[in-house]
DNA sequence: CGTCGTTGTCAAGCATCATTGACAAATAGG
DNA sequence: CCTATTTGTCAATGATGCTTGACAACGACG
């Protein structure tokens, strides 16, 4: 499962640590999604698509 | 995290075990996941958004 | 050169998702 | 009434997601 987030975060010129804080993970929490080691839970899937403003599927790639 | 998918296996007449076998999971994740046990992983609801051909969000509901 | 911010990664531990096997209760159909 | 199907739930186990704390490597900047 690809995702778009290290895209998404350079768009708006937020660190790690900074779109970790505004998901209330941890940086390495989002360091291993971008990098694809594990995918999301589904409600963290939700609060990415929030933050990000954007639908799930437009995140989230199935592949 | 609420979902339809109750609503969405009885438009189509299919017995959780049913649903289970086109998702290539348990019969008791099904039910697990319908009666609000837990959420689905994200690849796991991509493939149930897959299977009723609609978006993620229109079968999960943040709530 | 030294320091800071950023990123990638590891280990250990706890929480959550998903499994099999089992059982009881409710429902539908003959 | 009898039987098969469906649903809800339990326990135990393994696989993933997420945590903290730590460390190395890198680029930017003084």
């Amino acid at each position: 499962m690809k995702n778009r987030l290290k895209v998404l975060r350079a768009e708006r010129d937020w660190s790690q640590q900074e779109l970790a804080t505004r998901l209330d993970v941890s940086r390495q929490s989002v360091n291993a999604i971008e990098t694809g080691r594990y995918d999301p839970s589904l409600p963290l899937a939700f609060r990415i698509a929030d933050i990000f403003a954007m639908p799930i599927e437009e995140i989230f790639l199935r592949k």
